[in-house]
DNA sequence: ATTCTTACA
DNA sequence: TGTAAGTA
């Protein structure tokens, strides 16, 4: 069998590395993860790493701050309306029970399930999450679903 | 040397 | 946002 292959979700660069790539401090970075804007990998030790997609997510969430004015809470409300039932196929029954579904203030990721298809999962590896990574990439989610 | 959390100017 | 303390 073959390892792993290293893709766009591998954790891989330290946050000093992804500091020096997009020119955001590690404190602003940490931030970004505390907003719940992003969700980092943890090593065991508690460091943390980053991903490709996770690169190009918070290069993305640079300009929507820095260039077009969107407040942080406005980024996470925009999170919060992805279809992720729609993305995952809850049933109707989940979908209105969901914390995450009635809610617009806080993205799916930040929220803790119970009793749904979401209560085992690792979001930092779900499709709602890692589908976003890039500006354009939301677009894509929904012409997929749309289709 | 780096990163972590928490706290504070 | 930046910086500092005290760790790991």
């Amino acid at each position: 069998m073959k390892k792993d292959q290293i893709n766009k979700d591998t954790p891989i660069y330290t946050i000093s590395v992804v500091s020096n790539l997009l020119n955001v401090s590690v404190h602003t970075l940490r931030m970004y993860e505390r907003e719940g804007l992003i969700i980092t990998y943890k090593k065991t030790s508690g460091h943390r790493l980053y991903s490709q997609n996770d690169v190009e997510k918070i290069s993305c969430i640079r300009n929507a701050i820095k260039e077009k004015k969107v407040s942080i809470s406005a980024i996470r409300m925009m999170y919060s309306l992805l279809p992720c039932w729609k993305i995952l196929g809850c049933s109707e029954e989940e979908r209105t029970q969901c914390k995450a579904y009635n809610n617009y203030d806080n993205p799916c990721w930040t929220v803790i399930h119970y009793n749904n298809i979401c209560a085992d999962k690792d979001c930092r590896e779900c499709p709602v999450y890692t589908k976003q990574a890039s500006c354009n990439s939301i677009k894509d989610v929904i012409k997929d679903l749309t289709k």
